[in-house]
DNA sequence: TTATTTAATCGTAATATTGCGATATATTGT
DNA sequence: ACAATATATCGCAATATTACGATTAAATAA
């Protein structure tokens, strides 16, 4: 990503920046709507619905767990990772700020 | 980014998940709050408002017009930036799928 | 114990992102 | 025409992301 200057922002704009990062890739948008339509899942599912590797998706998921958009936790022999939803209304509650009308002045 | 097979989303992922990734720098959100704040706005401003040089703040607009975040027409010597909401219901209305209560049974 | 199954991690290659200085481009003012 | 101003783009270096095969780790089954 080359340098952030992680410093000069402020920890809602770098946690919000973070959450939305995670969202930015087609995999994990599809893996997360996997895992909310069932529910619950477990890795393997995904691996079969996806066309990537076990590893990529592996990785995809740790991704969304560090963030907090998923929770995940050994269940035998496999893990069962689900949805959390602790930060979307944060999310959405930024989005509303830009969705005031368009400015009919500004850039026509 | 590495290699996204990009044919194996739909376009609607796609296009979310470019919404997203542009969202998923500090920066560039920074960037919306302070423009949507002003209703209308010229590069230089934002220059003086981050800790970035001139032609790191005009790649990020860049990417944010790319994208469709926000709107640019040279107006003088200068640029008007303003925000285009066109695209924020979609990304909001995508997100209300993933605000269902957490599964109880599930991760607990 | 040993094999099987499942997911995480390592190592690596290819590609993308970020940031900056320098430069180019384009408009306004003199 | 020429200087001043403002933004975009180029070229580069540093770093991050993505993906995969191979391996590791941990639990279950035989």
């Amino acid at each position: 990503m080359g340098i952030t200057k992680t410093e000069t922002y402020t920890d809602q704009t770098l946690m919000l920046a973070s959450l939305f990062k995670a969202l930015g890739h087609p995999a994990r948008l599809a893996i997360l709507q996997y895992i909310s339509k069932q529910s619950s899942c477990i890795c393997g599912d995904v691996v079969s619905e996806l066309p990537l590797s076990q590893a990529s998706i592996s990785r995809h998921l740790q991704e969304l767990k560090t963030v907090g958009l998923i929770k995940g936790e050994i269940s035998g022999t496999s893990v069962c990772y689900c949805l959390n939803n602790d930060h979307i209304p944060d999310v959405i509650q930024f989005l509303f700020q830009f969705q005031t009308p368009n400015n009919p002045t500004c850039c026509s």
